[in-house]
DNA sequence: TCTTTTTCCGTTAACGCACACGGAAAGGCA
DNA sequence: TGCCTTTCCGTGTGCGTTAACGGAAAAAGA
């Protein structure tokens, strides 16, 4: 129990009041330069930091943060922001924030524009959310810079759009990742295949990315002569799993796939019971888990969607109420999960 | 920007005053049965929950807490501790708590006795330690008890101590995971090494359950027949590196090595410049990461004491000032870190 | 010199909660 | 009836910071 300085005694120390000291805490002028440069002296020397409980009791802000997410399964990618967003509901809620959640049905225009022209009704102070629908998010952005309603980004989303800031993992590194769980220790004449599962209505940027940064790594480390191939295949396709399997017996030699978004679960459909192909995919899905779990697949590098959620609204938080800005970008580490890690998620 | 119920409203609708919801709140006593039932259910039905920057600043606690660690170079395992100290102490200064870092040399006991018996001089609230010093760190833990001076253990100690929390890795499930990392994708016939570079000073419970955890690893998957040597030498020994190299031109078909410390800088001393081994190690020291940068070794497990400092210091915080009890053992998921990784630490 | 502006600073009332103090009302006892 | 507990509850002050208000002193203008 020792004590912290508050402004009452640099007051007393200045021989000021302390509303002087306060003005100059907070650069709200009407002090002369002398006293000025007197008290800023004295709040280093003290090593002086505000009392954040006072401050914000006397500030008295009541916030309210809107998470915008599609609506999923149990199990599905989406589970894991909303925990976060829970969480950080809970969490924040003693601090005078309101985390209210918004859910869209992916597959339904409508219903995107309904929920999130409800989040402007709402009043609400700031946004977290992801941008699933490419267009129609971007447009609802628009409103929101118009509007000064600020939002964060998480997990995908263009980085031009306004927002305070962009929360995911940096793509390229995590393809050139996948690049090195895949090659590691085979033989230099090995094959590898870039499985890309598309989603026709969305295209998303960081697969683009993941499969540029796979390909980087291979450039990068030249001596090994590993041969790899990309191949797409929209998951519509009523075929998909026939088409993966004819390719797969098309290609000798091939030693690794990289799955380069959550859908590693459609390539199991294709493979043989007993194969011999290290595999790398993306995302901890319940399915994909399963495949760790009965080792079909190898690796999943992990997004961690959790932590994106609950960052985003801490960040959120720290904008309106302490007025601190956080990096335009945040990249979280990568997360790699083999069966042996699989317990902690 | 909404509002939050207070007391105050909360009095206005029982017909009380704000000093007898102050009391059922905290049931001090002292109120008829049927206004603390009234009260309970309208705090029940507005959701109310206290404000924690009223109530902090009502309370008006300053703690102190004292970090305990050994000294130590750039780059050695004990700056990442620090350096998550000192992040808590920036960022819990405005909370009103104080962290102040107590280091002692490692090699002279006179030196640890010296700054920890300071430690109460200082009388601090509560501590944050790591169990270098076996015997020496058992006996101040004694005195903590007897003084109830509430501590935690961070990456090492013993779990009978007395503290309110042990933060560190599951060591047996980091074998495991070395395991798996090491015989993944090797053939049957692969021999693995387990090289224990002991210190004779402070023998490692960590170090024992990760190797107990790594032959685990091999048992449950027996199907795969690979054989397991364990190998110890003492880091103090003369000749460690040339028992290495004698050790290692020994075995034939080894293919990969589990180093369950830090000390793979020691091992890569005693490898060919251009091995075919694969070696799996711990800890980021800057010599480790050198190594993986150049390929000289394949992954490290991370055991995040960075994470541990932090999060102790928050425990500790949330023990003294919000009278949250922490978990008795709080378990960091293991982290894998390969080349490409790297620019994340 | 006197008036008007500008510069600079002190005072004070919140913010929501914790807790000590004191006191009214009801019950118990003679 | 009078006096004394016991039960229950209201009042008031303080925690450190914020920000509006007002006012004295100095500077500028006449």
């Amino acid at each position: 129990m020792s004590v912290k300085p508050t402004i009452k005694e640099i007051a007393k120390l200045a021989n000021v009041s302390i509303g002087t000291v306060d003005r100059v805490l907070h650069n709200r002028g009407d002090v002369s330069k002398k006293t000025t440069q007197l008290i800023r002296g004295i709040m280093e020397e003290i090593n002086y930091v505000p009392n954040t409980f006072a401050r914000n009791l006397a500030l008295n802000k009541n916030f309210k943060i809107a998470v915008l997410l599609p609506e999923h399964e149990k199990g599905e990618y989406w589970t894991a922001p909303l925990k976060g967003a829970k969480k950080a509901l809970k969490d924040f809620k003693a601090l005078g924030t309101m985390v209210q959640i918004y859910l869209y049905d992916q597959k339904d225009k409508n219903s995107f524009f309904e929920v999130s022209s409800r989040i402007f009704k709402d009043k609400n102070d700031a946004i977290l959310l992801a941008q699933v629908l490419f267009d129609e998010t971007k447009s609802f952005l628009e409103e929101c810079k118009k509007k000064k309603v600020p939002f964060i980004l998480i997990g995908t989303g263009q980085h031009n759009s306004g927002a305070i800031s962009y929360i995911g993992q940096n793509s390229h590194q995590g393809g050139r990742l996948a690049g090195e769980l895949l090659s590691f220790g085979q033989n230099k004449q090995s094959k590898f295949l870039v499985l890309n599962i598309t989603k026709a209505q969305n295209p998303n940027v960081n697969v683009k990315e993941r499969i540029a940064g796979f390909e980087s790594y291979f450039k990068d480390n030249k001596e090994q002569e590993f041969q790899i191939e990309v191949f797409s295949v929209p998951q519509e396709d009523k075929n998909v799993v026939q088409k993966i399997k004819e390719k797969l017996s098309s290609l000798n030699n091939l030693k690794g796939i990289f799955v380069p978004n959550s859908k590693s679960f459609i390539l199991a459909k294709a493979l043989s019971p007993s194969h011999h192909i290290r595999i790398v995919g993306y995302d901890l899905l319940d399915k994909n888990k399963q495949l760790l779990e009965n080792k079909k697949i190898d690796f999943l590098i992990n997004q961690r969607p959790y932590d994106q959620a609950y960052q985003g609204i801490e960040y959120l938080y720290k904008f309106l109420g302490m007025q601190q800005d956080p990096p335009q970008v945040v990249s979280l580490p990568l997360d790699i999960v083999t069966k042996e890690k699989l317990m902690y998620y």
